[in-house]
Order: C-alpha cells, then structure tokens, then sequence
DNA sequence: TGCAAAATAGCACGACCGTTCGATCAAGCG
DNA sequence: CGCTTGATCGAACGGTCGTGCTATTTTGCA
C-alpha cells in the first residue's frame, strides 16, 4: 500500500522530467523504466495506460505549478501586489525551468488539434490558471489600482502573450534578455490599464537580482 | 527529370498540410505514403532520410509564409501602413489556418531543447521573419511616426507576444474572439510607441470584415 | 512467523517506425 | 530497336512502441 504509491511516486517525479524535456507525446513507457531502473511492465502497471500515465503528469504537473506559483502569491495583497508577484513567479517558472520547459505551453501546441481526454485535462489545467489571474485582475479593478473599463481578458491575453513569448525567445532562440523584456512588457501593459495616480510595485530586473 | 520535381511538390505538399496537424515529429514517411498514393520507399527516395524531408518541409512553409504574408505587405509604403500590412497578415496566416497550424510556432516548441539540423533550419527562418519586422520597424521610427527611443526588439517582442498567445487561445482553447484581441493588442502597442500627433491606420476588426 | 495481497518482473504480441536493397517500370536517346 | 537513366515498387530488416498475460518477488498485517 505505502510502498505502492512511493514508487509512484518515483515514476512520476521521473515522468515530469522527462516529458518536459520530450513533450507529453515524447513521453515514452520504455524510456520511463529505464530511467527508473525498472521494467516496463512494473512502470505500466501503476497507471494502466499511456494515456492515464499523461494525465496523471498534466496533474502533478499542476499541483507543483500551484505550489511554486499560486499559493505564495496570494499571500500577497489583494490588487497589484498580488498581480505583480503572480506574474513574476510565472516568469521564474517558465524562464528558470528553462532545460525542463512548461508543459501547458509546450502541451498546448501537442494537443491543439488532437481531441481526447489528454487534451481535455490540460484545457482544464490552462483554464483554471487563467481564471485565476482573471480574479487578480478584476480585484486590481476593484480596488480602484486599475481603471474601472479595464477589459480584464483582454489584459490577460496580452500578458499570457508575454510569457508566451519568453519562451519562445529563451528557450527555442535561447536569447538571454527575454525575462527582462517579459517584465518590461508587463510594467507597460499594468500601467496602461492603470488608474491615474496609482503606485505601482517596482519591475524586478535580472541586474536588479545580481547587485 | 520532370517527373521527378512534380511529384516531389505533390508529396511535399501533402507533407505540408500533414505536419500542420502532427507536427514536425508527427510526420511519418508511411502515412505520407498513404495520403500520396504511393509505397513508403517511393516517398523515402524523394528526400533521403526523414531529416531532410522535414527540412524540406520547413522550406516549404517559409517559402508560403513570404509569398503569403511577406511580400504582399511590403509592397504598402514604408512605416506603420507596411508594419500593420506585416501584422494583420500574419494574423490571418495564423487564425484562417485554424484547421492547419503554424509550423514555426509548433516547430519551435517541439524542437526547442532537439539540437540538430531541423532545428537549425526552422531558427533560420524565424530570424529570418524576425528580422523582416525588426526591419519594418526601424523603419517607422526612421520615418519619425514612431519615436525615436523606441526598442524595436522590445516592440518586436511584444507583437510576436500577441501571435503566439491568438494561436494558443484560438487553436488550443478555441475562443473565437482571439482575433480581435490580437488587434486590439497590437494597436495598444502600437499607440504607446507612438510620436505624438501621428495618426494611426483602423484596424481591421471581424465585425468590420463582415459589413 | 505465515499467509494473502500487492508489487514487480519477464516475455510475447501486433503495429508502426525509418531505412535498405534489389527488382521493375517508364521515358529519352543513340 | 536497344540501352541507359531515373522513378517507383515490394519486401524485408532491426528497432521501439503500448499492452496483455503469467510468474515471481516483496510487502503488510494477523
């Protein structure tokens, strides 16, 4: 029983580094025992399928992301405080993963036109987090720090853009100025939709993190 | 001689419209065969490995990628009429092609840590296209419609921001109003890099498009 | 300590993969 | 006409894939 879910474990930690690296497609049983030293059998045989071993890596997947990214950032205030260190712990975790590699970017473009339970796990996964920073944003409204005609989607979607393009950036073209630029882009777009007046949090930089 | 050629573009073109859906490492030589008609070692000799096929394929989208988007919008006169000719294309290249896909933007993420040739080939064309906009935008600043401490690479990031979240949002999660976002987006950039007093092109909205 | 149950291994299967090789076919040319 | 050359085919190879089976080992509890 205990050791049962322990060397699940095992599996998955190991299955999360390898389909970071090979995408959920690339995510082979094969390769899986041999990283884990076991036989292929053994590997499958905690999670019956391909398919149920890929959705059960979108999960963990998942809850490590809310870990590393959500939960510290809504200790943070309401409204801008909250928007900014949500943004920014994205940023780490797309750009310092930079030899592992987001798994909804890079599961998104795999399953986007590839109907299935698979997919349907990873929108919910996606879906999820964006509402999340959707709720930030139209707290930030509330609060009066953004501007009350604020089309909180469409800031989303300028944002998500941003990260986007960080990882394309970093990890395909392996340009080292994207993070910057990812936070550049993101002080431009807060302090568009901004009510005039307000205070906004300080960009970190990568020099700023150096001195 | 001829024949060669010919059906050499017939299997490519097929191979086109199948990687579009597969992906670069979906694209199998056996279902090639299938769609084309012909025996896998007929297709196989047209290229020599797989490798090369998919760099011919990469080609290939380059090549459309221009005659589609790049050379009709470089015929509109120099600064922000050329610029948002370069952008309302690429928009329509990637959202019309909702049934396809963009190979450099899926080729990106499947081969962003697959060192090698194919990799090589499509950061080649990426650049390529990069620096088709970086160009453009100089440009703009050039001609003093855009002011003169623009960072053209900092815009360009954030343009190819824009793209990169409509096709994850209009591909992935089939939200309809991706379009208009992306242009909305594109003209909020646009504005903030704007000199003073210039005036700026309408952009094209779907609902303008059906009227 | 012994026994039931869970965990893992070993093996085989059919399917698909890229690639190779030799045979066959068609066309162009002397 | 015959010969050469390029295009295409058919069959086969070794490999990996996911997935079933049946043993065998290991674990946890009475």
């Amino acid at each position: 029983m205990l050791k049962g879910q322990q060397t699940r474990a095992v599996i998955l930690d190991a299955a999360l580094g390898l389909a970071s690296h090979m995408g959920l497609e690339g995510l082979s049983i094969g390769a899986l025992a041999e990283v884990t030293q076991m036989s292929k059998s053994g590997v499958f045989a905690h999670f019956g399928s391909r398919e149920e071993l890929q959705i059960a890596v979108i999960r963990e997947y998942h809850a490590r992301f809310e870990e590393e990214v959500f939960y510290p950032a809504v200790r943070e205030p309401r409204g801008l405080p909250r928007l900014y260190a949500l943004f920014e712990r994205w940023v780490r975790r797309v750009s310092v993963e930079l030899d592992s590699g987001c798994i909804y970017i890079s599961g998104a473009v795999e399953f986007d036109d590839r109907p299935g339970p698979v997919r349907d796990a990873l929108a919910s996964m996606v879906l999820d987090w964006q509402s999340a920073l959707d709720r930030a944003i139209r707290l930030s409204i509330g609060a009066r720090q953004l501007r009350a005609d604020t089309d909180a989607l469409q800031m989303l979607f300028e944002i998500h853009g941003l990260i986007l393009s960080l990882h394309h950036d970093a990890r395909f073209l392996r340009q080292p100025g994207a993070i910057d630029r990812a936070r550049v882009g993101f002080d431009r777009i807060v302090r568009h939709y901004l009510t005039p007046g307000t205070a906004v949090p300080d960009v970190p930089t990568s020099a700023a993190a150096l001195a």
